[in-house]
DNA sequence: GTGGTCTAGACCACT
DNA sequence: GTGGTCTAGACCACA
């Protein structure tokens, strides 16, 4: 159903989200993204990342922030420099995990959410209630 | 239905957890136990609470951390101080919320949950069924 | 009357005082000094506040000490958070206020005032005559 | 212009008051006020103290807070204990001082009045008449 | 450089 | 026993 796509794509800044007070930091967030989105196959190997400036600006944040982002994922060898070209997405960046090892990077969260929710006192059915709704509405 | 129980209830230091690992500062997390298990009712106004020493040995954690969040919770008027006695849920402290507004509370998480299932590109029906296994394991 | 400022303006430490032998926590004398700056209009929305370790080391207190009061003013939404760069006085925090708010201010100390006045057995011309001698010698 | 008195009396509660919600402890409240009834006058040598459980219960106070203060005055020698009949104030207690002396336990406080006015931009106008108005309502 | 969080340990006020 | 305040010092996130 999605066309085959060129080897070298050019990532926009839309991918990433950041939630400002949250005590979560920044770039930590974008680093768990862009797990995130190279599990989900969203970005490729050999992808061109958006350029530093280019995320601070759309998320209004600043750009050193971007900048230590993009340097723990090079560090871990997510990305790779090119100099004067910008990040890419390296090559031996483990691609799109399969269903279940992507759920599992999902659970932490769900657990968590299942602790508050009987902290709250609330049925299982009107959680997935909820969830659903919102799923859906996305 | 529930049996009636004395006006002053001992309430244990079992009722908080917090999440090593996490960046959320711990004496937030107890806060926002304090609000869910208040908002479900499983506290009461006028229940005492478990001393910041006990609290502090049973989560393995310094005692400051505990208090700073006692003491937080006091500003917001949710807790009580009885010099030299310990502190008391406050009675003007709003008692169990309608289930609506319980769930209201669970909504930004639940919004992460999605956001982040659509970057791994996970179908909606595959989040929901991992929900409901963790719900009803517990 | 008062020359146009630059919109903002960088707050000298100098402005706080703390009295040591009182039983009043530091802490707590910070922040009531700062209400009353700001009642008083010494202190405008948008000022930069000194520096959690200037305020520290001119006041000769730990660092944490004046970090508190700075938190709590934060929590009451007179102080406003830049990440790495300071924390500004809230633009919300409500400015000057007329002079009846502000001596309604005042008017706690003066009962107590009157109370030991009362109990020394001294007659009003004496303390008031002491009272302007004061005021005059500032 | 007051009657002469028997050389033995007993002291009523009522002399004393404690502000609740201050940082101040109670104890050091209650002597504190001894200290400036015997200034005054008001107490004399040789009166009867009321006893710790009547001024407790009058003040809303823990006994033992009560007490304490009884024994720091005790150990001041401000005060003398009869066995089994009671505290008395000490024939030692130095009575009555004179305006000036009695003034200057004033000060203090006034000093602080004058400092927070200052910082609320107060005229020293405005701050005598509240003052006059309150000692004149007393 | 900025503020935030946490620890370990001390002392205080109150019951 | 209760909580409160303060210190000294460490590490973190952000600019």
């Amino acid at each position: 159903m999605t066309p085959p796509e060129p080897r070298e794509r050019q990532l926009s800044a839309d991918l990433f989200r950041v939630a400002t007070g949250t005590s979560e930091p920044i770039y930590r967030q974008l680093i768990e993204q862009m797990r995130r989105l190279l599990a989900g196959g969203q970005i490729q190997p050999g992808d061109a990342m958006p350029s530093v400036r280019e995320v601070a600006t759309a998320l209004g944040v600043n750009p050193m922030t971007v900048s230590k982002a993009y340097s723990m994922l090079e560090a871990e060898a997510l990305l790779t420099r090119r100099r004067g070209l910008g990040m890419v997405v390296a090559a031996q960046a483990s691609g799109s995990a399969d269903v279940e090892a992507r759920l599992e990077l999902l659970r932490p969260g769900l657990e968590r959410i299942a602790t508050e929710a009987s902290q709250l006192e609330l049925e299982p059915k009107a959680v997935i209630a909820l969830l659903t709704s919102i799923l859906k509405g996305k």
